[in-house]
DNA sequence: CCAATAGTTGACGTTAACGTAAACGTTAGC
DNA sequence: GCTAACGTTTACGTTAACGTCAACTATTGG
């Protein structure tokens, strides 16, 4: 089982140690310690990299943590494993819902290309 | 020419008046005036729909302020004109990386969901 | 031995994006 | 004539997500 130091997941990730030790105080990650240090696993690292896929979708960092418990086998409970379902299916309807907002987007830019294009040879059919 | 009130794109738009005042105050919006009272456009309603889609995506008003820019010809300047070429391309590039993210984002809810199930219905087989 | 490097824990500072409250003007209905 | 509903400005408050010290410990190379 590869491990991790602060600094190498920091490096990796482009994040800073500040950053990485928040996350842990807001229950996000969860290094192990030698000592005083930290020791990150492969699990800290998937999260962290799920926390900032997270980001650049502009989910919060109270999304990303119910996020990341949606991966964990949190419940033994029968009525807590469907919970953990619905929140899923709400979570995919959210996917779906920005795919919508980027295709529109993505449009868009399309035509706004098209009018700047138009003016830039417009011009020179004077 | 339709215009409207400011209750009424807030009420639209599910947000607050104070909302649209701040997006007004940080140049986003710039609805006329009829003495004191605020008139907005379709123009403003359009904006207003960008900078709420933007948010959904996770930008900050300042990004979509930039973005509203994209679709004004503000530059009768050849050179402005490409910058805006230039910025149209970044902006396909970011939502090119979300929709990765969201595709990577999907597969994983789909093996979460498969992993809750089975929990659901392995204690039926013992 | 000593300075540089990498780690730690507080604790206060900062920015974005509004919320909330006060104090005021103006129209509409009873 | 009053209050209820909607509008305004000004100003201070709040939350999230870190940044930025300060003060300390442990190790390591010269």
């Amino acid at each position: 089982m590869p491990t991790y130091t602060i600094r190498e997941l920091a490096e990796e990730f482009d994040v800073t140690t500040r950053t990485m030790r928040f996350y842990e105080s807001e229950g996000l990650l969860h290094p192990s310690r030698e000592g005083q240090t930290r020791i990150y696993s492969d699990k800290d690292r998937i999260h962290l990299k799920l926390i900032l896929r997270g980001k650049r979708l502009g989910f919060s960092l109270a999304e990303s943590k119910a996020l990341i418990q949606l991966y964990e086998p949190s419940g033994t409970n029968k009525n807590q494993l469907l919970k953990v379902l619905e929140r899923i299916d709400a979570q995919r309807k959210v996917l779906a819902s920005q795919l919508d907002d980027i295709r529109v987007m993505q449009l868009e830019l399309d035509e706004a290309e098209a009018r700047v294009r138009d003016e830039l040879n417009l011009p020179e059919q004077n």
